[in-house]
DNA sequence: AATATTTTTTAGTTGAGTCTAAAAAATAAA
DNA sequence: TTTATTTTTTAGACTCAACTAAAAAATATT
């Protein structure tokens, strides 16, 4: 069965929002995230449920069928190999590449695909660290941590972002933040939970908690 | 003014159908291309007219404007470039990229477009022999000469196709012919206009006049 | 437990792009 | 030049994916 783009858009947010729980997602969370109304993701879920793709019953919230997740774990897949290319082969920043990607993820060839993971040398992450979903539907767990949830004294790197959007990107840049930064926390501020830490050796900086919690470390 | 995937694609078309002659574009010619029927073009042609991008006469056809043109000369870059990346880079065959590339084209982003140009090292003609449109919406004339007027004795190169089906391909394909090949036409036959020509010095060959047609040649 | 608030769904519209069937215009044939 | 044929347009309807406004259900508050 064939899918539209908004259809593979809403499995990719539901997807998206699923991740990393059980719980059932809520029509608004994906309203949200689609920039639709509710009434809107209604209408959609009713018909992603007919479809098989989505378990869905009213007032109750929506989660996605193993078809469901195997059409998104492929829409991931694609988005984050056409992020690839653009920063490796393209030179585009890691700010640049979200909204090109966007519409990349929806071109349909599977052939396509496979030559583009062959000609990037099978990359395991996209360029803010997500790792890429296999051909076979799976998302490999990383195993990464939060740097918010650091203690005082641990040392790590940089290993990804939990978000992508362009605001965010630019301001790691600013703070000379990127993938494979070294990481000394010296103190978490207990006033507002900003952390103290050393990037690279330098004197340390503040990063706040909200920045915190979208970088992601693995213990050095 | 922003464009919808469908006007892309009308434009485009017109493009095409407009390419090499003054006369105004029908309805019914349209339809074929666009795998409508002439009533939605009628639709469409009106919508278009109303942007600015054709001029449109009700029973008088279709001709695009001046901005009409460029919108569809970027497509048609678009298009190209695209084509050669998918066989230069992607290692596809001539005869496998055009479904590709009817989706990358509408892909939206001018520095992508720029850098996938550098990327490929500013090539003239897409792996069909058409010449690519500049960025600023020249269509270079490259000149070429249909296989099909050529007088008996001539040796010309292959340069181009004036058609990129894959059925069409796949026949040039199994006679060995490619961009390159150098043809030595010995004689044309009267009875069906088919050619007898030497295909890189092999024994001739028939080719026929609907093929001839759609090859494109320089004099060697 | 009753009431207020928030969330979600239903009902009815809208716009883009397509369709079919019928009418009108242009073109070809008698 | 009249008639027949083909082409094009109009009129009305359909699907998809969105919308607003109002109703219904779930959740939170008093």
């Amino acid at each position: 069965m064939s899918t539209s783009f908004a259809e593979e858009n809403y499995l990719k947010i539901i997807y998206r929002l699923s991740e990393g729980h059980e719980d059932d997602i809520s029509t608004n969370a994906v309203a949200e995230l689609t920039q639709t109304k509710a009434a809107s993701v209604t209408d959609m879920l009713r018909k992603l449920a007919e479809k098989g793709w989505v378990h869905y019953q009213k007032y109750q919230g929506v989660r996605l069928s193993p078809e469901g997740e195997k059409i998104a774990l492929g829409i991931v897949r694609k988005h984050r190999l056409w992020e690839v290319f653009l920063v490796e082969k393209m030179g585009f920043n890691w700010d640049e590449v979200h909204e090109i990607a966007e519409q990349l993820e929806h071109i349909e060839s599977d052939s396509l695909i496979e030559k583009l993971d062959a000609f990037l040398e099978y990359p395991k992450t996209d360029p803010h660290g997500d790792p890429i979903p296999t051909k076979n539907g799976v998302m490999p767990d990383l195993g990464y941590l939060h740097l918010s949830d650091m203690k005082a004294g641990k040392r790590c790197v940089l290993m990804g972002v939990a978000k992508d959007s362009a605001v965010f990107l630019q301001l790691l840049n600013k703070m000379q933040l990127s993938l494979g930064s070294a990481l000394h926390v010296q103190e978490v501020n207990a006033f507002d939970r900003s952390i103290s830490v050393s990037i690279d050796n330098a004197p340390a900086a503040f990063i706040s908690h909200e920045v915190a919690k979208n970088i992601l470390v693995k213990l050095a």
